[in-house]
DNA sequence: CATGAATGAGAGTTCATTCAT
DNA sequence: GATGAATGAACTCTCATTCAT
């Protein structure tokens, strides 16, 4: 007993360090960039040694993919949360497939990390084996916006998954041009152009 | 005169240079990405020494400056001569909007070296004056395709500036998307997103 | 009493785990050289934490010397048990005299260990003192087989001295070229070399 | 012409770097040991920046199989030459086998630096490849020394063979012990030892 | 004008050693 | 006594930029 409440401390004191350090190179990655980004200015963020850094993590790509898995489990969380609502309560069915921008509006930060990815996978170093499951995380979200579209409005599932393919890529767009103030720049609102894109879609017959 | 013919062809040369340093550069830069693209990689791909790429850009920046510029040059004029079309012969206002699109489709490159822009640009280095130049030719594209579909539809100006912000944003994220992969994985297809988002358009009445 | 019995099973102990941690070590080295072995990965050999290694050596070089130094002596007692016999049986003068090529011979990687202590002593941060120790220890052994081959022989003893200094060079010149397989590679065996040459001497009148 | 003089210039600019940088590093790895050399002080010691040995060598690996190369290489010359004038003169014979030891006791540290070869060549990170190559110029060195000894004693060449092995193991182990100061403490002396190696080999007769 | 050798700061990463637990 | 997380200096190697030719 002893010893197992020492090692739970113990993994408990560890899960905050691996906690902090990703903290920090979010932070650092999203000022810097992901190859501006150096590991020392990582851990010095953290508030750690260089080699501390290595004890947690492999290298500095690790480090992206572990902030970026996180950021799509998350952003699964809140979507799952969003779409259970929905099916016990029909009339929430816009606000549950809203839930993929509003998570990202709301932290605009996990969206641009996200951004490397879209590079050159391959040549920017980033692995195959993250970008499978990357692909695999963000299939997973649409599927469920996608079993939530086809309940509510009866459509058959390969249109309901047309229609969220095409919603999701909207948004998409919206929060990049947002994000880096084009959109703004121009007038724009993408709250505005994403909630009367659902409109449309809701107003439709199903099929 | 003589002296002013010598000046004008060692003008032209000058030119010619400096365009091959660009056109090399693009093949780098969308090669190896904009950190992993080395000056001396792209002057090898010039044809010229390392210190003669310094005699006509300021350095690795200015060169992808300059060529986002031009990019988006090029845009415009794809855009100004679908335009222009859907002027003289409105059954082509389709073709016309979806210039944008089609222009990044061809050309998938372009976009991923606009994508740098996304993020963090002054960190990266990337001068506010670049930003600027850039939202402002990104503005002069998107008020060309509003005002044919102001022209088109007889819709409102401010109405048509809506859809067609709307209507780029979804682009951007259909190019995005498909670019990666990520669209193609969903089994998606970002021309036919497209295509039905145009037809919606068109076929709504003018307001 | 108690106490006395305590301190030594203590020191039995304590014993064995110094021995354990230079068995283990010993591997990494040999499997890694001197530089490439870490103190990390001889306490996960040695099956105790890093920190652990240097409650028993002062640090790396520290085990290195203890390693050398038990090596020697090791060589000195197969050479001691050789000499003996022949002591007691002249005929078995021959397999004295080779105990030295057969004791690294068996134990290749003893040889190899010893190497390091062929370049740049002091740099390497081996010191003085364990210059002067091993120096002291391979005199030993030469002694041993030296005063066997004069009472073998009736040779004079300067005689017997040099003659075991040469063969001794002889030894560890064919065991070197054998080790790193350049002897094998051109059609050499070290034993018969040595074996001739112990003829050679054998056959020779004892001056 | 004169663009021939220039690269001709240049190329001899060049040379000479490269031999200094070489100069220099065969200095440090003496001084620091192989892994002891860090390719700063390389630099350093040359008298040019850490990124300038990198423009005439791949690393720190290609410097040392360079160094090693070059050295076997006059070690062949001077076997070579030794040889050649044995063959005028068979009673040369002698002082052409001892090349192989008078050129390694002339410069040391020429074999102090063979010596990181010994010691498990592709744990240390030698290539095969530098092994293959070493083995092959040592191999013709022993082969111009074996057919130098053929022609002059007449013996068999399987026979001469054999001899040279022994012989140049022989030299080798002096060399080091020698090299190293064992040899002198024990109060031995290399080139005695050799002298007298030789004259037996020479006074046998030819099988 | 053009060259490309030289620079040197800075990158990612490793590891001997320490010390709080 | 034993642990292993933390340190931070030092490593090899790269590359944007400069400048003598």
């Amino acid at each position: 007993m002893r010893e197992n409440a020492k090692s739970l401390r113990r993994a408990a004191i560890q899960d905050f360090k691996r906690q902090s350090i990703l903290v920090a190179a979010e932070q650092v990655f999203l000022e810097h960039g992901l190859d501006g980004a150096t590991v020392r200015s990582i851990a010095k963020a953290a508030g750690c040694a260089t080699g501390t850094v290595y004890l947690y993590f492999d290298g500095k790509e690790a480090i992206y993919a572990a902030l970026l898995g996180d950021s799509l489990d998350r952003l699964k969380d809140a979507v799952e949360r969003a779409v259970e609502k929905a099916r016990r309560d029909p009339s929430l069915t816009g606000p549950a497939l809203r839930a993929f921008f509003d998570y990202y509006q709301s932290k605009p930060k996990e969206l641009d990390l996200g951004l490397y990815l879209f590079q050159g996978v391959e040549p920017r170093g980033l692995s195959k084996a993250l970008d499978k499951q990357l692909n695999g995380q963000l299939t997973d979200v649409v599927s469920l916006l996608a079993e939530c579209l086809r309940q509510s409005k009866g459509m058959a599932q390969a249109n309901a998954w047309n229609v969220v393919l095409s919603l999701v890529s909207h948004m998409v767009g919206c929060l990049i041009l947002e994000n880096t103030g084009r959109l703004t720049v121009m007038g724009g609102d993408a709250r505005q152009i994403i909630d009367r894109r659902l409109a449309e879609i809701l107003e439709q017959e199903g099929d």
